[in-house]
DNA sequence: CTGCATCCACTTTGATACTG
DNA sequence: CAGTATCAAAGTGGATGCAG
């Protein structure tokens, strides 16, 4: 038995037991955004320093949260990705984002946004309303950065990387560092970015990912 | 510039920022079930040294999540209470916790049920729609401990403690120690309860405390 | 290269004792 | 009641080493 517990019987101790250590929810973030190896995930996360890195992965194996799984041919090597358990934690982890970005001050240049954070502020903002019986895939530069977001039948599935599936739209947006979500939004807003794909699609993405009342 | 910060412009690092730390979110858990001083606070979170409760009001103080107040004329003394912002953790507490229950075993005798973890099962099990213009207050004592569930036109106020208003119908069930949100249930459906107060609300208190569809 | 393990300085935590 | 003081043990951050 480690000091790590907390000795309740209740739900919120016992998360805080399994992903309450420092850095563990942001490695979750990541892998929410994308399965990574362990490089990747050093760049995606930087500052953490490599060793607690690894603790924090076997960590989080022992829990039963993210398993390693070897990676499909042309790469090979350790793929680390979320379990369906992981998985579960999409909500939670969309859920303190949404109280976090109401502590966060002005974006100060020299402050990372990571773009899995982008990610995840779709998947927040995402209007399952507006995007009844939709289907369509979008893809957005920023930067080097890409993400994409794609809606199958009104269903969202979003991340780091290039679209799963051929995008309908490429949004490229030129910038020397990733933006944020709301200045992904406000450059879409100010049309100050390029296309590739349909037009109609653009006011198609900002209705979807605009959440319905306000804030 | 504390160690602690990550330098990401993210709400999800924000939030791990101000309350990623050992046992600032069992703080707030507290909390969100009533105010309480700081002797209060130690007894309810066994475990926890007092320069570590000392050092997270403080943080916590600091980051305009609690709050320190006077209590009122008889008691005087010190209150910990949340601010508007730290109400705000309350989505993101109960989803947590809620991920939370799914990890946990089964209930081991010896493990500890802090009373507020249920009452935060009553916020998080609360049906809306069966709630809807409903008004009515319960009381449910367990043990040593009393809890409240008052609902006023629909909307629910919950947390430890006798209720704020006279309860209409007072739920007392016979234990050793404190049970969980499922064990106080299955006592109420196995009839295994003394009641003040008319019986019909009993019923009532059931099918507004079980979620909706299933888990 | 990737995927870690090791080492060390420093901080935080846990446990207990003590004070205004 | 509401904390502070003290100290050992564990955890973190940073640099570097090294095997496959």
């Amino acid at each position: 038995m480690r000091r790590k517990e907390f000795g309740q019987y209740c739900g919120l101790a016992r998360a805080l037991e399994l992903i309450g250590e420092r850095w563990a929810l942001l490695v979750v973030r990541e892998l929410l955004a994308r399965p990574g190896r362990y490089t990747d995930l050093l760049e995606d996360l930087p500052g953490i320093p490599t060793n607690v890195l690894s603790t924090r992965l076997k960590e989080l194996e022992e829990a039963g949260i993210v398993e390693r799984r070897v990676a499909p041919a042309p790469q090979r090597g350790v793929l680390y990705a979320l379990t369906e358990a992981g998985e579960g934690l999409e909500a939670a982890v969309l859920t303190l984002a949404l109280w976090g970005n109401t502590q966060l001050g002005e974006h100060q240049d020299g402050e990372l946004v990571p773009p899995s954070s982008v990610a995840m502020a779709l998947r927040a903002t995402f209007n399952r309303d507006e995007a009844s019986g939709l289907t369509a895939a979008w893809e957005i530069r920023v930067a080097k950065a890409v993400l994409y977001a794609v809606v199958t039948d009104g269903q969202l599935r979003s991340g780091v990387g290039p679209a799963p599936t051929a995008p309908d739209l490429v949004i490229t947006i030129e910038a020397d560092a990733m933006l944020t979500y709301a200045e992904v939004m406000r450059a879409i807003k100010c049309d100050m970015v390029e296309l590739t794909g349909p037009q109609s699609l653009l006011s198609t993405f900002v209705r979807v990912f605009t959440p319905p009342a306000s804030a």
